[in-house]
DNA sequence: ATAGTCAAGGTCAAGGTTGGTCAAAGTCAG
DNA sequence: CTGACTTTGACCAACCTTGACCTTGACTAT
């Protein structure tokens, strides 16, 4: 039975709970955990880095301090700026260049890439028959999508 | 009777029982079958590749494990059966449930369902106001998207 | 102000617990 | 006898736990 896991499950309940970012003390954790302190920077250091999606503050001294925040990254500002960028239509073509830049800058791995241009191609939507239908589905879909990669 | 194979009828019985994956140990296998824990990667190499139908993950350290996993059915084969099964159209929560079994069946990653769930669902597609276009739209989409996985 | 105290948190290395690798030696069918 | 497959064991790598010792900062007595 690992405690570094017990202890990171417990971090990252709290710091969801506490909407992103949770103020924690060292020693309280270690005493909870009945383990030594450094053992929960330990758990820090192996499963709270930036490459985990979390950042770590901390103060020393008297009222010290422990903060586990998740860190927005820099794949979710992008996404969050196409989003915001993509109004509520959407052309074949525009569509194609979203995703291509997208594509080009890593936002999106290759197997998304593909299957959002399947989701998007005019094939794909052909169902609509009015092209200002298939442009606002092309929108919204793409939105959709994107959103959920955040 | 050699005893890779031993392990190996071992190790196939236990991840049918626990459902088509099992965890296990390896220096508790070693001890069963009385052999060196070598012998043990031996014959995960040899018998438990994924040519052979099974994947396997493991970790070291306290709390280590080898974890071992049948494949499912060659991914394109359920794809393409899904895609033939579906008609020309597709409502919401025939599609939801698509995904649903297919992410259950590993056919598609937890990412590729968001995706593809959000490209699906109702709020993606309300610019087609009616009905019927919608199911048409999700048909051919999710085909479209899936014969691009392939 | 200054220095001391004490309550935090930080570092690091040693030791423990798994699993991994590789090559030598053994076995066995053809 | 030979080549493919199997068995072993010495050595390696990854991960976890613990504890001795260090640093920082708020507070307090002088």
């Amino acid at each position: 039975m690992r405690i570094s896991d017990l202890i990171a499950e417990y971090i990252i309940k709290v710091v969801a709970e506490e909407n992103g970012s949770a103020l924690l003390s060292r020693s309280e954790l270690a005493e909870r955990f009945r383990c030594v302190p450094s053992q929960i920077n330990y758990v820090l250091t192996t499963r709270f880095t930036p490459e985990h999606g979390y950042t770590v503050e901390s103060r020393r001294g008297g009222g010290g301090y422990i903060r586990v925040s998740r860190v927005q990254m820099t794949r979710d500002r992008l996404i969050m700026h196409v989003v915001n960028t993509i109004g509520s239509q959407l052309d074949a073509a525009s569509a194609a260049a979203f995703l291509s830049n997208m594509r080009q800058a890593e936002v999106i791995s290759d197997e998304e890439y593909r299957l959002l241009a399947a989701a998007l191609s005019d094939q794909a939507l052909a169902a609509a028959a009015d092209k200002n239908i298939r442009d606002m589905l092309r929108a919204s879909i793409l939105k959709r999508c994107l959103l959920q990669l955040t």
